[in-house]
DNA sequence: AGATGTCAACGAAGGTCTTCGTAGATGATG
DNA sequence: CATCATCTACGAAGACCTTCGTTGACATCT
């Protein structure tokens, strides 16, 4: 195995792997500034504490080559909301995913574009099913 | 305003809510022994001290008529289930729900009857968007 | 009445999460 | 070289979560 299934992260790590997935590779200030855009929400050392804590669990990998470390997220968005969406439907929805689903559309419009998206693969799905 | 938004239920209190969701009104010793179905999970006391715990948060009401107390849930399975989604939807996906649905959808096949259904929330759904 | 069983109520222990202050190393500046 | 800024590392505090043992109240059975 080339996974031995990372923790789930915390809310606090959630955030900061959403910095790195959307920034890619980033420094601790990096990710503290992105963090707090205009206001001030939480302290250096704590972001700075939490990715070390997150390098320890394998969430995040870090390039110690420079002075300033380089963090990197280890699991991709699509591999992390997969686990998340796992999580949840166990947790709370009696493991139904299309009750999952329906509940996420009713909550918050989306968009024509994603809506095409969602019937495409509603159309494979569908197609799968009667063989 | 009625509902002050309750708090997120934590992992060990879904697994109640559960119980009450399913079985409706239920004392301490029903919820103890659905948990522990067969095994030995969690102790008797440990379930009490967690419902204790809900009701001051808002989870959970209880009815002290008896000697048994007697407990229910607060919020509907629905209810719960929109915010655990939407509280998702915000933390990981980027408020983006028709991905967080083809999430859940690729996560775990759904059967016949709910892809149907599903269609047919989606239909209303782009009937909406193009008014 | 006395023994047994069931119940709620604490309190406390051990764990995790989040926060930050302080210290020490390293690099840049005057 | 001395000073200042920046960075990692460490430790510890405070909050919350989960766990359970113990206690005292109340009911039931003999």
């Amino acid at each position: 195995m080339s996974e031995p299934t990372l923790p789930r992260p915390t809310d606090a790590e959630l955030g900061i792997l959403r910095v790195l997935w959307e920034r890619g590779p980033s420094t601790v200030r990096d990710v503290h500034e992105a963090l707090n855009k205009g206001q001030e929400g939480t302290g250096y050392t704590t972001v700075l504490k939490l990715m070390q804590i997150m390098t320890e669990k394998g969430l995040v990998e870090r390039d110690e080559s420079q002075r300033a470390h380089v963090y990197k997220a280890r699991a991709t968005q699509q591999k992390t909301q997969r686990q998340l969406v796992t999580d949840l439907l166990d947790r709370a929805f009696g493991g139904s995913p299309a009750q999952l689903a329906m509940q996420a559309l009713s909550t918050k419009k989306a968009s024509a574009e994603e809506l095409a998206e969602l019937r495409k693969l509603l159309d494979t799905l569908e197609g799968e099913e009667t063989p």
